[in-house]
DNA sequence: TTACCATTTAAAGTTAGCTCTAAGTCAAGT
DNA sequence: ACTTGACTTAGAGCTAACTTTAAATGGTAA
């Protein structure tokens, strides 16, 4: 039978609105309709959805996830140009980690000041609201 | 002297422009004007904009980096609700990061499968346009 | 003095990604 | 037959975060 478009929004934790937007945008051109029009997704329509999902939660515009369908849609030709895609998207997720536990570091080092200076004793004299971070 | 918004807007890579919005939106209240009426930035003035970035480049709205600075301004009462903020938002970043490394199993699975089915040899006759992820 | 910068403000415009509304269709239950 | 609820579309509306524009001011260099 297949899933239908609320099914779908519950696994993958969207709204039906936003699986149909993104139908609209030409994220979903594979999925099939019943005879009365609606959407039905097969298990490999998850997958795909799974995939666009990953692309869009890791900072990937959809213009370009729809560009990437169209590849797909097209066939073998743009097998290089994809697995490209895949390696450039990868070194930009690379890049968020990084950027990510660099300002861990400045979260924890503010932390570790508020818990230093602030907690214990409950020393209101001392200036927690200054702002240097640490060269 | 203290910087001037261009030579602020190199260090940090963003425009005067938006360094202008973030200070119409009250993420800057603190940094001075000369006699002209043109900012000037202090070094504890870079080190407040250091953590606004952080914070921002971490996904914290800027409606909410500027209620931290309102704490900030408030004095002492405010320090443990902000002490709270840095731990909710470390929880934040560290989810971030879980989401990154999962999805970067899922564009390393996508990638192994480009290397082993496209590339070697040039076997165009395997189906590489399939969206299978695994489970 | 004139030209050329960088700066200022207020306000309008832009973009992405939804989010919601209106009006309609269809299938199942009472 | 009627009601309820899930689905459909087109299109309008919304929010965040800029981005650009226009008009004005001030400092410096030739």
């Amino acid at each position: 039978m297949g899933y239908t478009i609320s099914q779908v929004a519950k696994k993958f934790d969207l709204t039906a609105h936003t699986i149909r937007y993104y139908d609209k945008e030409g994220l979903l051109p594979f999925v099939d309709r019943s005879k009365t029009g609606n959407r039905e997704f097969s298990d490999s329509d998850l997958d795909w959805l799974k995939l666009i999902c990953c692309l869009k939660n890791t900072g990937m515009p959809i213009k370009q996830i729809k560009q990437y369908i169209g590849w797909c849609l097209q066939g073998d030709d743009t097998i290089e140009i994809r697995r490209q895609m895949f390696l450039d998207h990868r070194k930009e997720v690379l890049k968020q980690m990084d950027n990510l536990k660099e300002n861990l570091k400045i979260i924890d080092y503010k932390l570790e000041f508020y818990a230093t200076n602030c907690n214990i004793n409950d020393n209101r004299n001392k200036d927690c609201n200054q702002l240097s971070i640490g060269k």
